[in-house]
DNA sequence: TTTTGAGAATGAACGGTTCATTCTTAAAAT
DNA sequence: ATTTTAAGAATGAACCGTTCATTCTCAAAA
């Protein structure tokens, strides 16, 4: 005796995976593995923490989950740059503001942050988190920075080591969670396209 | 009858608690006040967790006499950066080399770091933390930056806003713990000296 | 050279806390 | 009425700061 459609329960409980898959973003890129409980998830979930148990089976199957979501996802984001209007630098700066300014832009970023770095991450998301690794957004990125330096916009190091570098940097921005004031806010895309920019004023 | 004179037990109580502070930065710094263990003092200190309590009260006093201690030793080295040879640029360069280069230099900053960011950190750490603070560095390097941008080597920005970015970046290259390989290694001084450089080519 | 004893050191044990996970119970939906 | 959903209490294991009984060390005294 099924007292419900099939069909709307499934949406429904997709829904509801959806709902806390979302906010366990939030709180594992904020506070880590380690650093997030259940209960918090459970919170931001607007969710009871028994309930995370009627769609994962435990803590690691949903931070394991996420991060196979997330890799899949940053790929696509930084895909998105090629689509951009303008120069190549352009379209860096338009990028790199919109991560700098956009908070839910940043979690993916953080999130993976934490995962390469933090203890007791599991194997598994250790793994699929090498295959989308730094490398890959490099390659990615490496047809824009050779046509940048091609035209003189950007600076003249070797390419993969550019990237290299500003995509370190942009990342050690976003992790960093200094309390900001209005006094020492952020440094903002403009600023941290000195680092790519080419000799040349702009 | 004491078996060992006054002042040569002093001395080596002394010496031991620095052994601890030592051992205390290094673990306080890489883990934050949550994520430090008694025990990985103790075993990066080569004692007993015992012995801790013979020196420190629990491991709260030993936090915040650490950042007593960094609040002050941080403030006389970055004083140190007027006394380097050559012009501005040069002495910042010399000094960001010195720190991106050299972990020991790191310990401090990723403390403060930590401090400033980490939960449950003693009220008396925080107040600590808000004398020695960003606003504090600033100043110091203020005539060093506005010397520098007087004859044209850094960029004609806001000079505290200049000062605080670059700062920022700094600091968040430092925090940063990614696994760092020879393919992707930290971007350089001279990368991070374009936040600052002046548009002329150096 | 031996003895001695204060200070140093150890490491096991304690006790409190913190969660991930499970269970109970009951309301809501059909 | 029966099933699904939910909340929230309960459980139990792990963790870790701290203590303490015990042992060790080694410079001075004998």
């Amino acid at each position: 005796m099924s007292p419900l459609s099939e069909e709307q329960l499934m949406k429904r409980q997709e829904a509801r995976r959806r709902q806390i898959l979302e906010a366990a973003l939030k709180v594992f890129a904020v506070r880590g593995l380690r650093g997030a409980k259940m209960s918090m998830i459970a919170d931001e979930a607007k969710l009871s923490a028994g309930q995370l148990y009627r769609f994962f089976e435990s803590k690691e199957e949903l931070f394991v989950t996420l991060i196979r979501q997330v890799a899949q996802d940053t790929t696509r984001e930084i895909a998105m740059i090629h689509d951009l209007p303008g120069s190549p630098y352009d379209k860096l700066r338009a990028f790199t503001a919109t991560i700098l300014e956009d908070k839910s832009t940043q979690y993916p970023f953080k999130l993976i942050q934490h995962a390469n770095t933090d203890e007791d991450v599991p194997a598994e998301a250790k793994q699929l988190l090498h295959q989308f690794s730094v490398k890959r957004y490099i390659e990615q990125l490496l047809p824009l920075f050779e046509e940048g330096q091609r035209i003189g916009d950007f600076a003249q190091d070797d390419t993969r080591r550019l990237i290299s570098a500003f995509l370190t940097m942009l990342s050690a921005l976003i992790t960093l969670n200094m309390p900001l004031d209005d006094d020492h806010p952020l440094p903002n895309a403009d600023m941290l396209m000195r680092i790519v920019a080419g000799p040349r004023s702009r």
